[in-house]
DNA sequence: CTAATATATGAACAGTGATTCATATGAACG
DNA sequence: CGTTCATATGAATCACTGTTCATATATTAG
């Protein structure tokens, strides 16, 4: 006879939001979890960029780049500005500073022996910027 | 004659973190990314809990469920008991909680226009748990 | 030791998603 | 208008990843 787990299960259950919202949670960290994007949110909390400034900085293809801005501008994550034939993106709000700073965070104290002295592996500390 | 962003990428560049730093949290930012992990998480927030019942509450294979705890494991989001046959996971520290309360505020912030008055879709707040 | 329960793991399959290439839109300038 | 620079987009490709199925490991009971 299998175990029974009935009553945590009713508990969790009671608590545990609708699938539809966490769902959306997921697709929220979905775009926080690609290499180019972080990237390009990183530096926006810089700066306001134009794309082919980013795709400089990040060596790549202006497609590419602009396709992962497509992305973080359908997550209300960025937003743009036209100035002539120049587009500049910029971070909407700040939920992208704490977002990334959280990460951080969990990302330190994983390291913690790799950096038993400095708690901060980042020289450019994060909300410095702007 | 393509335009000059010299200025703006020497700063850029000067603060952005290390190509290993951004992978590693794109990579952490992976994890929250997908719908059962956000799930088993959500869970344990409440309580910990072996893994069929952890299947049972989301309606999965054990096979499933197990591979992706053995994820969350490698990425020390969370960490396991034995007790018998059974094995009790639980989240390994609190990073988890702020942030997936840092992407729910994100997300209620974006769909504030359909939750006008009362600005928490959840029932069970994260954090109220344990 | 054998059976039963609980979990882990490896291979295979299917769906997703990021990049590239080619091309389209859009703005400024002569 | 036609050209040039800046960005956007669609189709195709390639790699990655989540689930399933079958099976292995581990613990307890008899």
């Amino acid at each position: 006879m299998p175990h029974d787990h009935e009553a945590i299960l009713r508990k969790v259950r009671q608590d545990l939001p609708t699938d539809e919202l966490l769902c959306d949670l997921a697709d929220l960290f979905k775009i926080f979890g690609d290499t180019t994007r972080v990237k390009i949110l990183y530096a926006l909390l810089e700066s306001e960029m134009c794309v082919c400034a980013i795709a400089d900085l990040l060596g790549m293809t202006q497609s590419a780049i602009s396709h992962q801005l497509r992305i973080l501008k359908d997550a209300d994550l960025v937003a743009k500005r036209r100035e002539g034939k120049t587009i500049y993106y910029h971070l909407s709000d700040d939920h992208v500073r704490t977002i990334v700073a959280q990460g951080f965070e969990h990302l330190i104290e994983e390291h913690l022996e790799d950096y038993p002295e400095n708690t901060s592996p980042v020289q450019g500390e994060v909300g410095s910027g702007v």
